[in-house]
DNA sequence: CCTAACATGAGACACAGTACCAGTAGTGGC
DNA sequence: GCCACTACTGGTACTGTGTCTCATGTTAGG
């Protein structure tokens, strides 16, 4: 039921966009009233991000099932993974939502808030490898880390709902985070080639 | 004017908080009505950021300025350091409001949508350095150094508020921006060491 | 049959933000 | 002095989100 009504709430904001459809919109065409409406959802930005809110859970038990031995950013990387194939699994809809998502402030506001809250999630298991206090507010490297590779998730969906016939998820955000890694300079002869991008991940004990 | 308005607006957040301060309440302070507040700020968040809403420009240009030999990383850790000294100058007041915006979902999410603006101003100059082209939206590696540059930069600013004694601010994204680029392990050295963090800049041939 | 949850609907309300219209002060030309 | 012109200001009504309260079924258990 919850399910209906959130799926209405996707096919009338991908057919007129967000700002367009109001929540009177959604409620008469899933016929229900407004009061329904909220009972379900805490707000209309809920309806549209509502199924896609466990993720965060999902990445954290993946990033603690990572070997010890990885480091922090390697580990990140790897359970980056289980996150990238959801959202090239249900591809055309996914991307088109997506899309609209980075196209629209509010929605796009909202997205960069879940990564905030992913924050919280993954800091132990960073903390863990990095080799620091989880508890230490004063120590910015755990934030940063987790911040900077969930900036490289964003920098990747949008070149991949940018171009209309793009790469592997995957391979975009081995191009990412390989970026922030490893500064061209010494490494500037693959950097303009074409070809695939060199990639984060161990590839030996892959 | 426009000024008084918002040091009345700050006034009032500080006192009671963001979403317990009403336009009007505001308006009855200032003694203007709500047609005047909304022609000088479109909304009641920016009358909160306005003051700091062209700082993306000074670090567009800071960035420019810098050395064409420096690494995209290190060019941006140099052109921060600019924004760094207009956070700690203020000090105190700066401190309490940072803090407050941090602890505001809508304030937080207002401020990295400021961060995503920011994106596009930075995008040409580190395209450059990386030898990407800006223009080429299915390159995610020219967003992917800026959202972690600056996912540092919130990080170091998470770390600067929450502790009541805290260090030079510089030296908190010194240690930020230097995790994520120097991965522990090879200098898990330094990382535990209580002392000042390795610093991210030139010290030998970058 | 009765009642105690429980979901739903209906209406009033607070607040942000927009649009439009009217008054009012300053300014320059005649 | 008078008349337009302009810009700033205030007032009012409106849309839309989200909260709250109350009334109305609806159903399972006694």
């Amino acid at each position: 039921m919850r399910a209906e009504v959130a799926a209405t709430v996707q096919d009338l904001v991908l057919e007129r966009g967000y700002e367009e459809t109001t929540v009177d919109d959604i409620c008469a065409t899933a016929e229900i009233s407004r009061s329904t409406f909220f009972r379900y959802f805490p707000s209309k930005e809920d309806a549209l991000f509502g199924e896609t809110a466990d993720a965060g859970e999902h990445l954290q038990h993946a990033l603690t099932a990572r070997p010890p031995s990885e480091s922090p950013w390697v580990a990140m990387r790897r359970a980056l993974d289980a996150l990238i194939e959801q959202y090239e699994g249900h591809d055309e809809r996914t991307r088109r939502l997506t899309r609209l998502i980075v196209g629209t402030p509010a929605l796009a506001a909202r997205h960069r808030e879940k990564n905030a809250h992913w924050q919280e999630l993954l800091r132990p298991e960073i903390a863990r490898r990095i080799g620091a206090d989880p508890a230490d507010d004063s120590d910015p490297r755990t934030h940063a880390v987790i911040a900077a590779a969930l900036g490289c998730v964003e920098a990747a969906l949008t070149a991949w709902t940018a171009s209309t016939q793009p790469q592997p998820l995957s391979t975009i955000l081995d191009r990412a985070m390989g970026a922030v890694t490893e500064p061209p300079g010494q490494t500037s002869r693959h950097e303009r080639s074409p070809g695939p991008a060199p990639s984060v991940d161990g590839r030996t004990t892959r």
